[in-house]
DNA sequence: AAATTAATTGAACGGCGTCCAATTTTTTAA
DNA sequence: TTAAAAAATTGGACGCCGTTCAATTAATTT
């Protein structure tokens, strides 16, 4: 059985947590399974569904630890940067997908229950990703557009998204786009010169 | 058992896709199941792979399917309209991902195993759409920048795709933007605007 | 009518998420 | 210190899943 004293409960569900992002980056979603992260850590599945109640609340426990390090690795790109700062915003976005194909994709692969809404510390997390774009935005807007930074900071991010979504699917391949990232820059460009 | 002799091969394989696009359409691809569409078409499991070999051919049949529906609904959004055909698109885009949520999510929720292309058929259900649109962008393009509609095309299909991905997972509810298509036809807009 | 070919079946396999009675360990109370 | 209560842990059982394949049935050919 058990260790049950080797680990506080905390301890246990990061140990858990650490193994299953190990796991999931390495194998990918349609791969993982709560099990193998079990037998990773040396507990029993019973335990898994002791701390984390079920398999949903595993992944997102899982794609919130994704959103932490990509939150990290935004402001990392960004940190002592001058200028060009959303051109690195938009590198930084695909380099974290590229470089952890595995776990971004979970983040999109794996889907709540129809209605039901992630934790309220999960959409802090993307809220906080937002909230990088948004401020950079704004810092390029001219000073009387400054309201208009959410709604184009959403709108951008979903660009964005799409350009690099493409690229790791297949689409732009199929397509014969050799240069998503020059192609999403161009697209944020686009959309910011309305306002020069 | 058997209804051998009610069905050519042609038939059952159609019998089968249609019963598979229903029970996808309605369920989902998470809960959507080889063995349940077996049991809705009355064969058994096994007549399901003679005719379609794996579970994975088979659900690139059925997605084959949905893309054969979302051109013929793009091609008759845009029929006989004169003016806006960009924006008829781009409508015509999110309401068909929003009316058939599931038959569209599957497109992207399913993966091939890594390294694996779907089939040439497939291919070219992407690129006819795609095609629509290079067509149309090359309408609205000046005459001397008609080359450079692929590339615009695949970019904007990129940026639009994001807008309307947002919009079905929940990102977008999550921060507060509710008018997707608006975003998604501004955003098509500022990249045209470069050119006049 | 017999032999050959093709289609169809469904049990079996290993894996999954989920549940939960039984067990073991820790904590609390006496 | 010991007995009782609480908490943690286990792993078998359940009903799914995709996949395989020997056995069976039906159609076709000889």
């Amino acid at each position: 059985m058990g260790r049950r004293s080797d680990h506080t409960r905390e301890e246990l569900r990061e140990l858990i947590l650490e193994e299953g992002h190990r796991q999931l980056s390495e194998v990918g979603f349609a791969r993982f399974s709560a099990r193998e992260v079990a037998k990773g850590v040396g507990y029993s599945i019973g335990t898994i569904y002791n701390v984390f109640g079920s398999y949903n609340a595993l992944m997102l426990a899982l794609n919130g630890r994704t959103l932490d390090i990509w939150l990290a690795s935004l402001e990392e790109r960004l940190a002592g940067r001058e200028n060009d700062r959303l051109d690195a915003a938009i590198e930084a976005y695909f380099d974290f997908a590229l470089g952890r194909r595995h776990a971004w994709t979970a983040l999109y692969d794996f889907r709540l229950p129809e209605g039901e809404l992630p934790s309220e510390s999960y959409r802090e997390k993307v809220a906080a990703i937002t909230g990088v774009i948004v401020r950079e935005i704004a810092a390029v807007l001219p000073s009387d557009a400054r309201d208009e930074a959410l709604p184009l900071a959403r709108s951008l991010l979903a660009s964005v998204h799409g350009h690099c979504f493409f690229a790791l699917n297949g689409t732009f391949t199929m397509l014969g786009e050799d240069d998503p990232v020059g192609a999403a820059k161009a697209r944020v460009a686009d959309a910011l010169a309305r306002y020069s």
